[in-house]
DNA sequence: CTAGTGTCTGGACACATGTCCAGGACGGAC
DNA sequence: GTCCGTCCTGGACATGTGTCCAGACACTAG
């Protein structure tokens, strides 16, 4: 569990990085998980394939990372005070659910890569957690059960799971997690 | 999305497939993940890896097939009538949580296999889900709310892949799953 | 005992992943 | 313009995965 070095990038390799990542989403929108390659995503950002290699660890890092990165670009959720808890819970969610819905083929992607048994991945992994948390804990308001805030985290998580999965649609998933939030959290007040 | 022509094995095959299905386990319990080869598992059963390869299209699926095995040998749930629903849904899974956390790091293999994107990994990923569904059902009796049946479902995918993940122990599952079926299921009488 | 049928073997193959390294190109300091 | 350190390159490499096939083998029927 060695940590790297050094962790900050010059303006140069900050746009490496980024290239990188969007050649990453124009080769998963074209080919899909299976078809994905480090090699294809180099060659399109026109980059040797060993300097990829050295921005990311892996073919699951680098597809996890450009799903951390379109996460974290979304929009802070704002909430109308009148609705419901429930109704709370679903805003906090909806810009993330649209995300995927939006590109199940992305998604799906992302979902299958982080999975994978990596560190680098785990990392981004926990980063994605902690960030669907807050949301759902600023939805809940500060004075929250803590039990309904982990019955919900796992609701969601498995919901995402499943939806990569293709057992359930994206398309459904705004009405089932309205469903849940609505179990989970309408039985207390 | 051909079909395998036939699908009834002879006893010399079916024997030959346990043989593999237990060399799994061994080199699981003595590698994990990372380190699961075919040919290895292959090797320790005493057969070619080709000739394991007829039987299992990936690594991943090898695996999977393990878990399945263990899932399916589990004794049908009883239920002690007088418990609560939420008790009873514990009841339920009490087998399937000690078999995970009794030997986590094959529980851990298991879960990164089960979410590879592989068709064969994918048909026993679905009879797992319904495994699991049943045996929720059984707890909720009949008449069950789909509603509390979908919000319980995901929640335990969640759980399972969160403990998977490493961000639970898979010591906590009893206590949380109990704490999350009285959330859900409590809520409705 | 022998032919016939279906299974298993061993090894070669095509391909992807991730690592490594010697050398060239680039950009900033002087 | 020259120098120097850093970064990038291109290609070789080691390893693992899954496929294929010709031939050896075993079981069964006649």
């Amino acid at each position: 569990m060695t940590e790297a070095p050094r962790r900050t990038l010059s303006a140069r390799q900050a746009d490496l990085v980024e290239r990188l990542a969007g050649a990453a989403v124009h080769e998963l929108r074209a080919r899909g998980y299976e078809g994905f390659t480090v090699r294809n995503v180099a060659a399109r950002a026109r980059v040797a394939p060993a300097t990829a290699y050295t921005y990311f660890a892996s073919k699951d890092h680098l597809i996890t990372e450009v799903f951390w990165r379109r996460l974290r670009a979304l929009p802070e959720p704002t909430f109308d005070r009148r609705r419901s808890i429930a109704g709370r819970v679903v805003e906090a969610l909806r810009d993330v659910v649209l995300l995927v819905s939006e590109e199940p083929e992305i998604a799906a992607a992302c979902t299958t890569a982080m999975l994978a048994p990596d560190p680098d991945v785990k990392r981004l992994r926990d980063r994605v957690g902690a960030h669907i948390r807050h949301r759902i804990r600023s939805a809940l308001g500060e004075r929250a059960d803590p039990a309904v805030l982990r019955a919900l985290e796992l609701a969601v998580s498995g919901a995402m799971l499943q939806a990569g999965m293709q057992h359930l649609r994206y398309a459904e998933l705004p009405r089932l997690l309205e469903e849940v939030s609505e179990l989970i959290v309408g039985s207390r007040r």
